[in-house]
Formats: C-alpha cells, sequence, structure tokens
DNA sequence: TATTATCTAAGTATGATTATTAAATAGGAA
DNA sequence: TTCCTATTTAATAATCATACTTAGATAATA
C-alpha cells in the first residue's frame, strides 16, 4: 500500500515548512522518520518505523523515533489511530452510539445520533471483510482544556 | 455521568444471559466488574474499575479484572474504545479520510467517502468542546482473519 | 564559523499488562 | 448435599512500549 509520488512529494512540503513555521530543525533523521510515516499507506507503528528508517540510516535510535513522532504529532503534522499515549478503556454501552473525543485528555463522551446511525457503508468498504458496525468518532478539544 | 436505573437493569441481565449463553460460570467478581463497566456512563479504564470493585470486594485482584474485562470483552459483552490491546499507530494522511478497523488483528484501511466527509454534527456535541475533525470508524473482521 | 539544537549510546525507570505458581474457594450439575 | 471443576487469590516476576538521564559527538542555520 505504496503512497503516489506526487502525493508523497506534497506530504513532504507540508512537512519542511511544517517544521519551519514552528522553528525547529530539519534534520536527517526527522526528514526520514516522516519520510517512512507518509510513503507508507499502512499505519505503521513506531517499530516498524523504526526499522525502515534503518535502512536508510543505520544508526538511528528508537529514542530519537518516539521523540520525533510525538514531537510530529504536536505540531500536528501526523495523526495516531484512536487514543494516543492510552490505556485500554472499556464501555457497556453496546447500543449504537457515538464518540466525542478530546484529543488532548482523552476524555470520551457518548452521544447519539439517528442520522449517523442509517449512515451507508460503500461497497468497496464491505469488501475488506465482515462489517459488525459504524462509529462515527468526532475529535477536538473539551471544555476542561480548552480553559488551561 | 451515571446511568439510569431501568438502563442498568436491563444491562445487567444482557450480561447474565450472555454468560448463560456461552456456559460461563456467573460468579460475584465476574457480576461486580460487569457492574462497574455498566454503572459508569464514563469509559474506565482497568485501573480505576479495580479500585471501584475493591469497594464491594476487598479481596479482588487486579489480575482478575484484566482476566474478567478480556474475557467479557471476547464474548461481545463489553467494548474497548480505539484498537484493543494495541500500540501506537501513526498516520500522515492529514486530509479528510475514514478507516475501516479489524476488530481482531487492529489492521486498519483508510477510505476515503465524500459524503461522510460532509455530516453535520449535532449542536450538543459541539457544545462538547472545540470540534476539530470527524472521523467515521467502521469495525469488522478483515477477509485475511476470517478464514481463520 | 559559532551557536545551539539535536543525536547517539548505554543504561535505567516506569507503567500497563500478562504470566506463573500453588493453595483456597465457590458454582452448579448430579 | 456433594463433588468436580472452573475460578480466584496472593505473591512474585516477566514483558513490552515508552520515557528519562547523562555525556559526548555532530550537524543545522544565522
Amino acid at each position: 500500500m505504496k503512497i503516489s509520488p506526487e502525493e508523497l512529494k506534497q506530504r513532504m512540503n507540508r512537512f519542511k515548512e511544517g517544521l519551519k513555521r514552528s522553528g525547529i530543525k530539519l534534520t536527517h533523521q526527522r526528514l526520514e522518520i516522516f519520510r517512512e510515516v507518509a510513503e507508507s499507506g499502512d499505519h505503521p507503528d513506531a517499530e516498524t518505523i523504526y526499522r525502515g528508517v534503518r535502512e536508510r540510516i543505520p544508526t538511528v535510535s528508537l529514542d530519537t523515533v518516539y521523540r520525533t513522532l510525538w514531537l510530529l504529532l504536536d505540531l500536528g503534522l501526523i495523526a495516531t489511530l484512536g487514543p494516543s499515549r492510552e490505556r485500554s478503556r472499556f464501555d457497556a454501552n453496546m447500543s449504537p452510539h457515538h464518540h466525542f473525543v478530546c484529543s488532548r485528555c482523552g476524555m470520551t463522551y457518548d452521544f447519539c445520533s439517528p442520522e449517523f446511525d442509517q449512515l451507508n457503508i460503500p461497497d468497496s468498504v464491505m469488501e475488506l471483510g465482515n462489517v459488525e458496525k459504524l462509529q462515527v468518532e468526532v475529535r477536538g478539544i473539551c471544555l476542561q482544556c480548552s480553559k488551561k
């Protein structure tokens, strides 16, 4: 699942500009770590990224990979799937509902929406596997966190 | 954020039936652990559940809490938020897109849907905080995992 | 070129979760 | 009620991802 060359080029440019805008140095390792994430259409974990980058920079440390990833996350240049840096959370609400997730503190609120419950899933997605449920995730910063 | 008494009663019944159906014993601790999750409208983590249950069963072990939670998850009686039991995954795709997540292996596929991109978020949700994005998460079992 | 941020190395720390044992206990079928 | 078996406990240790520390080396930009 590779990304098209043009798309990759765009992502790399956004990345360089992003760093510059924040006054953060563009280093060889930051560049290659970002490239590794940008290049793969998958959603690699830190370990996978580490292995990939090491082929080009054999001396990178896993430490740098982590530091860089969280930095890029803070700068909004990459995203994480699900609740980042969070432990598992459980939910006994098995009826259809949706979530508002605070990107900062991870707090998650349930809400209902008949409209969202009735969305129909594109055929192309139905073909990926056996669909069990559909849930909308609204992300943002909750009021508590906004104040600080 | 407590649940209404009727709703709680319903959840407890579903739980008891669920266990019976699977031929799994109804023990005091399983009951209280489930109650703890069911009762809180939040999405507590294992540690929080542990503390709650200990007020009623001072001898429960954290071990049992974990064993029970994953058991209930396997039985489909509770759910986890985000990718369960997974490490962090990163994504450089910052343009609007959505996910199909395999509940078994955690594999995540991107897909686009102009329809999903244009959903409008209920006012009640907008009031929870500063909304940044909306993403649809379709969950199911991917083809690979279905085969096994 | 100088300044300063960043990177490496090596070792250590932490926090969540899982596993291991053996002994105690309690569900539930008969 | 009894007995078999699943389950729980307690104590301890292991594992895994992630973070921090310190020191010296290196490289990015003004």
